[in-house]
RNA sequence: GGGCGAAUGGCGGAACUGGUAGACGCGCACGACUCAAAAUCGUGUUUCGCAAGAAGUGAGAGUUCGAUUCUCUCUUCGCCCA
């Protein structure tokens, strides 16, 4: 038998799908749609191999929309603006540009090597000028609709990057990228006011029924909505102050009510500008980092001002009045009222400074003189040592009734709050599309007139500067504006900002006049599905709803709220951790397996220790490479096993083993493809060909149901059994045409997962004319014979092959003649008898 | 600390609305081919037991004729938020 030439058969098909076009997609208004979509990538070079999973995941999802008949869009381009590039090129003297451009080249023949189905015509770039000009076009329309705004805030600074940066890139206090500490200082920055959309895009989650219940909950949680009050408390001292606003979800608690504490930078603040005791503290706050985590690990420290704040429960009850680094200022209004008894930070606070810890709220198990001991009590319980509050049932009604009271006395009012800020979308990076403002004199903004777009990066720049390249380019910087000198804004815009439309540009990638083309997003939007990595979880996809949101804002054409009507979250891909005796990481590649016992390929008297299989990464070196892959095993090979060992959704673990068993089935279907091409070439006497027509059946069902679930790795074990039966069977002698009908809708059931394979046999065997996803026949799924479970007490104790639907009564007289059975239940009373048709009968004795 | 999820052979994982637990793959063992090896093919492979049989889906309880599947409690792990 002949072996299979992956190489020459994927080149060649790879070349046909290319040369005809056969993915080049255009709206046809009679077809049904369907857009699929993976999320792009970043050009770092090389593709790694969770790329690999990520797009064959797509592509056997869009080959088999494009084989049931769909008109299916799926593109693909790059998420090119970013921080990499930057330093890349510091590093090595290059453009970002240049540097950008050859990745992109590398990986656009890495990819297509996957022989993926993808219309390369509608490719885009997020850097080029032809992208981003449309960007900066948004952001003016935004500008114009107060979505956009400009405010001084205090952000998290990594002082080796010199770079702001968001919540989510603070780890551990850390600078995601660089490892430095991160300081809080104050700048001023645009903001996207995504927080105007809090609760739409909190009830937009609903809808959105093919989503995984795991991000919608994520993104809940994220948004964050509260319900609570805000509550004025007064102020009696020495300074100009009367007093404090303040949020809390537990008003119900305020007679445990034991200290107020303010953020440092609260209003109230400035009055201590002159006393060096609390500049000292401010110095001592900033060193802890902005983000909840940081707040909520660190050391509590407070400074105590000489202010008393009252209870407006109770004019009696006076409380001392603490700046505190735990309280931020974008939370409530910046100040929170202290309750020990019932909230943990509260607790070690008041532990730290010895305010007093009274207990308001008892456990329901416990008796009226609980007192809370080592730890803050926050589940619910009874409202106790609370004057007119006593009994209440915390925390549903005490809380509501508690508002009720405030809001009569006038002391209050119910309010509703998010934990989602707006999003700061100022970078000072080169690499990034260009905010398209500027400033006159006295610091004005004016929208860079629409005419003057795009404002293009300049080029050939010195890269080495300390902190934004822009700041120093003075040519690029002075710009006339009507006649008047200006300076432009040198801050680049978040990269998120550019992932948050791009599906939009795919729908109409040539249009010059605007982003996108309303009738190609009438056809082509929203995007049917959706896949990537569960990383992006909650802010890309956050980012992208709230974007449509903001352009269908005041529009009278554009009516999208969200961008992704389906999405799926794939799991990473691991492998086996290596070790040498040194404890040194080894790589896959330097390793040689003798008798089950791995070395070290270039000294085999080192044994490697074989450590967790873990998420790939350079670090730990347990990476492959895709190329490698590709080269010794073929596409087809690689996707297989990609999507065997695991569901999509869970992680999955590369082995050497597994690609290779992948690559010898390959190799076994091809020898399969040379025998039926064979037996179709005899003439048989004997024809069998009920068996195959109705395997063949229950084959196209179960493959067809589990592509529709995304339960690719059985797809992969229905194709092991479907070999498995062919190959045995093929010497019953089906007759030629049943064989060549049934092996071509086989071979289409395949194609999605392999298809340079399945292309190469329907040519050989001459059906490559009518290639559409087969349908199976619902009769010649049941089979005449089915086995009955008979189980004896609810034990199985045996099975009996018997006709379909046969009745209890005669399956009962088929049980006595079985000794092996009936001797379980001879001499004994029968009790009951439960019978479920065609599947099982249990007998009660 | 809170939320969500998971737990099935030596390993990755199957099991539709409760109805034959362990599909399929890896690994391993034995056999065939071979001077030999690799490759390939065949057989077997949850555990205990020679067998009949018994036990068995993280632990414990419950509902049921029947539970991997439903309910409760607990343990461990993962992810997200803190």
């Amino acid at each position: 038998m002949d072996r299979y030439n992956f190489k020459s058969v994927e080149n060649k098909w790879q070349k046909f799908w290319e040369k005809n076009k056969i993915f080049s997609t255009k709206v046809d208004k009679n077809k049904k749609k369907f857009y699929c979509l993976e999320m792009f990538p970043y050009p770092s070079g090389r593709i790694h191999m969770g790329h690999v999973r990520n797009y064959a995941i797509g592509d056997v999802l869009a080959r088999y929309k494009l084989l049931q008949g769909f008109n299916v869009l799926h593109p693909m381009g790059w998420d090119s603006f970013g921080m990499p590039a930057e330093n890349a090129a510091k590093q090595n003297n290059l453009d970002p540009k240049t540097w950008t451009e050859t990745n992109i080249s590398k990986m656009k023949s890495q990819l297509k090597k996957l022989g993926l189905s993808i219309d390369w015509e509608r490719e885009i770039s997020t850097c080029s000028e032809e992208y981003y000009k449309h960007q900066q076009a948004f952001f003016l329309e935004l500008l114009e609709k107060k979505l956009v705004y400009r405010k001084e805030n205090y952000v998290n600074w990594d002082p080796v990057d010199e770079t702001v940066l968001a919540n989510e890139q603070v780890i551990d206090g850390k600078g995601w990228r660089s490892g430095a500490v991160v300081e809080r200082k104050k700048l001023s920055q645009w903001f996207f006011n995504i927080s105007k959309f809090s609760q739409d895009l909190l009830d937009g989650l609903e809808a959105l029924d093919s989503w995984p219940n795991k991000v919608k909950t994520m993104q809940k949680n994220w948004i964050g909505k509260s319900f609570g009050s805000e509550i004025n408390f007064k102020i009696e001292g020495d300074l100009s102050v009367s007093s404090v606003k303040c949020f809390t979800t537990r008003p119900d608690t305020l007679f445990g009510f034991a200290f107020l504490a303010l953020s440092p930078d609260h209003e109230i603040s400035k009055l201590y500008n002159d006393n060096i005791d609390f500049i000292k503290f401010k110095e001592e706050c900033s060193k802890t980092g902005t983000t909840e985590e940081a707040i909520a690990v660190g050391e509590k420290i407070g400074f105590k001002t000489n202010l008393i704040a009252i209870n407006p429960l109770n004019p009696n009850h006076k409380v001392p009045v603490y700046f505190a680094n735990f309280v931020l200022m974008d939370y409530g209004f910046g100040a929170v009222f202290g309750c020990p008894a019932h909230d943990q930070r509260d607790f070690d606070f008041a532990k730290k400074y010895n305010l007093e810890i009274k207990t308001v709220v008892k456990p329901h198990n416990e008796e009226d003189n609980f007192t809370v001991k080592n730890e803050a009590y926050s589940g619910p319980g009874k409202i106790i040592n609370s004057d007119f509050l006593n009994g209440l049932e915390a925390p549903n009604t005490s809380v509501i009734e508690t508002i009720k009271i405030l809001e009569e006395k006038k002391l209050g009012q119910k309010q509703i709050n998010y934990r989602l800020k707006d999003w700061g979308v100022s970078r000072q990076r080169y690499w990034g599309c260009p905010i398209p403002v500027a400033y006159d004199e006295n610091g004005k903004v004016h929208p860079i007139p629409k005419s003057m777009l795009p404002v293009k990066l300049p080029q050939n720049i010195d890269l080495k500067v300390k902190g934004n390249p822009l700041d120093s380019q003075k040519n690029w910087k002075e710009i006339t504006i009507d006649g008047k000198k200006m300076i432009r804004e040198t801050d680049t815009l978040d990269t998120f900002v550019c992932s948050s439309w791009y599906f939009l540009r795919f729908c109409s990638p040539q249009e010059d006049k605007y982003g996108f083309k309303q009738d190609d997003i009438d056809y082509w939007m929203p995007v049917d599905q959706y896949i990537g990595g569960v990383e992006h979880a909650i802010l890309h996809l956050l980012y992208s709803r709230f974007f449509m949101r903001a352009i269908s804002h005041k529009n009278e054409n554009f009516k999208l709220d969200e961008p992704f009507s389906g999405l799926f979250t794939q799991g990473m891909v691991c492998h086996e951790t290596y070790k040498d005796p040194e404890n040194n990481w080894v790589s896959p590649e330097e390793i040689e397996t003798v008798n089950g016992k791995k070395y070290l390929k270039k000294d085999k008297s080192k044994l490697i220790t074989v450590g967790p299989s873990e998420s790939m990464s350079k670090s730990k070196k347990n990476t492959v490479d895709p190329e490698n892959i590709i080269s010794n095993y073929g596409a087809d090979a690689a996707r297989l096993f990609i999507l065997s060992d695991s569901p999509p959704e869970k992680d999955v673990q590369w082995s050497e083993e597994g690609i290779q068993s992948s690559f010898k089935f390959v190799q076994k279907l091809w020898n399969l493809n040379s025998k039926i091409l064979g037996e179709i070439k005899k003439n048989h006497e004997k024809d069998d060909d009920d068996e195959i027509t109705k395997y063949t059946n229950k084959l196209i069902k179960k493959v067809t149901e589990n592509l529709e679930n995304f339960s690719y790795n059985k797809i992969v074990a229905n194709l092991h059994e479907m070999y498995s039966f062919l190959f045995k069977k093929l010497d019953n002698k089906y007759s030629k045409k049943t064989l060549i009908e049934n092996y071509r809708k086989i071979l289409i059931l395949m194609s999605p997962v392999i298809p340079h394979f399945t292309n190469e046999c329907l040519e050989i065997i001459k059906v490559r004319d009518k290639i559409i996803w087969p349908k199976y026949n619902k009769d010649l799924i049941q089979e005449d014979e089915v086995n009955i479970v008979v189980q004896v007490n609810g034990k199985k104790r045996g099975l009996i092959k018997c006709k379909r639907d046969i009745d209890e009564k005669n399956i009962f007289e088929m049980i006595k003649k079985e000794k092996n059975i009936y001797k379980h239940i001879e001499g004994k009373e029968m009790r009951k008898k439960i019978f479920v048709k065609n599947k099982l009968i249990n007998l009660i004795v």
